[in-house]
DNA sequence: TCTAATATCAGTAATCGTTACTATTATTGT
DNA sequence: ACAATAATAGTAACGATTACTGATATTAGA
């Protein structure tokens, strides 16, 4: 793949560096559209899947509906809270044994898993459902 | 929420408990108009949509884009095969303790968590990328 | 520093999965 | 059998994402 250097791209990055909520598209779209008024949705997604590519994001797919992304592209756990669907991490040591212990009961190969913790966000957790 | 008998709900229902492979509303459409040709997609989506209220089936979001619905509807394991793009159960006990190993890393409330394993599947095992 | 090649852009149209709407049909309690 | 109303088929609308297009920006080489 033969990149060549974007001021847009390297705002996209620059922006998904400074979170940790793992914003979806819209919302880097709209943050980044203040330092650059005339950015293309499109651009964005053209942008955060390139970046995916070469490996400097990733993309989570914690609910369903709409992708959000990461500029930690290490594999690590994910919170979506029940309430206000917020996404955060969580800052804990990857359980590897939890695949060799899923490799005991599955005939293919396990590399690696996701996994999302569902509840209440410190925020969230006083509240009645 | 008052529910009348419809045969196409039904139809939904049988055809998803006869899966293992946790179908998507398309294929679910698919299949059911063999036997009632005139059903509508819209009426397959607002039955999983009731069925998954009632907690007759389940909703998972294995890989962003399109819902899967799967009739068990205790919480497990997925795999999903990085090659065939297949969906799996992992008949393995549910290990709640990494709920609550992750509840020590966290503020909030950690009620449950979904877990997706990756790999290759018994039949894509042996390929290569 | 100019130039040619080409990656990237903004803007817009198109696509895909899903939901909403509407007039008609089916179910169900009385 | 009937009235109330849930469910339907068909279609339009929606939100997230991708594809297209002609113009612009980057970059390597002369």
């Amino acid at each position: 793949m033969n990149l060549k250097y974007s001021k847009q791209r390297e705002a996209i990055k620059a922006f998904l560096m400074s979170r940790k909520d793992h914003p979806t598209a819209d919302q880097i779209y709209t943050a980044v559209r203040e330092d650059h008024p005339n950015i293309s949705l499109g651009t964005v997604y053209r942008n955060l899947a390139l970046l995916e590519e070469v490996g400097e994001i990733q993309r989570l797919h914690v609910n369903g509906n709409t992708d959000r992304f990461d500029a930690d592209v290490s594999n690590h756990y994910h919170f979506v809270c029940d309430s206000c669907s917020c996404v955060q991490d969580i800052p804990m040591e990857m359980q590897v044994s939890l695949s060799a212990e899923a490799q005991k009961h599955f005939n293919g190969v396990i590399d690696y898993y996701n996994a999302c913790f569902h509840g209440r966000c410190s925020d969230c957790k006083e509240l009645q459902y």
